[in-house]
DNA sequence: CCTACCGATCGGTAGG
DNA sequence: CCTACCGATCGGTAGG
């Protein structure tokens, strides 16, 4: 079960800060016991997910944690923020997409997906926060992307003025259906498969890219009124 | 906290099977713990509920709760039991609806989304359970849902072959995709509210209607040519 | 970053 | 359906 049992020998040499000791590859503890509650908590839930399970994984002990992260919150707190960090970072790019035409929604949509996709635990974890803490999320969510949909609406508005989109598309409305078809075809990606996938072998990536193309079409033919093929 | 704190008088007429004492609204404690366990389990998950937080709301001791289910898994999968009992109840009224034409589709669709609107918890449970246990769920749709999805599946089909549903639907991945659809909207119907409603005020049911509308609209274009306004 | 330890709570059992 | 109780594990602290 362990991740990284190597023992750290530079234990007291008195200068480093201790929220940056070098490793090996780079990582500090801190990042490790951040990637791997994000895993654990994305898996099993926030409530599911013991620190001694962490620290365990991590390779220390349960203490040398919380010396890490004062509470088990505010570890939760900790994770959301770093995966909210790395959605900031592809935002731009997002919206670079975004600005118009059919092509270029195309391409937002699938940096959306990718985002995921990279990393499947994302949508796990968020569609955990939604179900368990649905204030908190709804208050993360406006601070952090109601500038992101705003600009998209108003884009969507736009095409709605050219003709080229149809007019009853809600458009806040649709953003946000979206983005939980997203997140579901993600996170649900096991079972989704599963389905596809009669009892015998199961071709994953080959049954969660069908589900990803659908999903994408799906949200192209419910916008565009004469989309591509 | 508490639901329902009134004792029962009849403790030891001795003639009653325990499974079965009538209660003033004819519900069993069974019944009583079935209602409450669904609950719990959708709002805090079943790792983040305690027996003895059911037996509290029920209004009885742990014990007691554990002479009705022998172990809090059993409890789990009684209460999943139930979720799809009612739902194989609903399955013949959408398959009627669901034969044929888009008025027609409509109505299965509003079919499947008022089971999980009468009782929100349904949706939130099976999305718990979808991110838990993801294998256990593979199995149960597998079980109680395959043979409904290869029904739709035929008349996506058939409708294809009549020209009036896009030809690239991919039928099997589109049903996934909508009862995701449903699921995510319902479940996070919290969450998109919040984010629908600026700060202030909360018109609750009017945000969700908005939102199963355009849910709706959603997976009709993505499966119509032509579709009706 | 560790050892040693805390009170609280967990699921579950014995026995009536 | 209850009282009484169990060992295990929980998040967290003291102190180094």
């Amino acid at each position: 079960m362990a991740r990284s049992q190597r023992k750290v020998d530079s234990g007291s040499e008195g200068m480093g800060e201790s929220s940056t000791p070098a490793r090996g590859d780079g990582s500090t503890t801190r990042d490790q016991i951040l990637a791997t509650a994000t895993r654990m908590f994305a898996d099993r839930g926030f409530g599911g997910t013991s620190l001694q399970a962490i620290a365990d994984d991590v390779g220390i002990k349960k203490p040398s944690l919380l010396y890490h992260f004062k509470s088990k919150t505010v570890l939760r707190e900790k994770v959301l923020e770093a995966l909210l960090e790395r959605w900031q970072a592809v935002v731009p790019q997002v919206m670079r997409s975004a600005t118009s035409g059919e092509r270029r929604f195309e391409a937002a949509l699938s940096e959306v997906v990718g985002f995921f996709k990279q990393d499947p635990a994302r949508a796990r974890l968020l569609m955990r926060e939604m179900l368990d803490r649905p204030e908190e999320m709804t208050a993360l969510i406006r601070a952090h992307l109601s500038h992101w949909v705003m600009l998209v609406t108003n884009t969507i508005r736009k095409g709605q003025e050219e003709g080229v989109i149809y007019p009853d598309v809600d458009p806040e409305v649709y953003i946000t259906q979206s983005v939980a078809l997203i997140l579901s075809t993600i996170a649900g990606s096991e079972v989704v498969v599963g389905i596809l996938n009669p009892p015998g072998e199961n071709k994953t990536t080959r049954a969660l890219e069908r589900s990803i193309k659908e999903m994408v079409r799906l949200a192209r033919y419910g916008l565009f009124i004469h989309p591509e093929r």
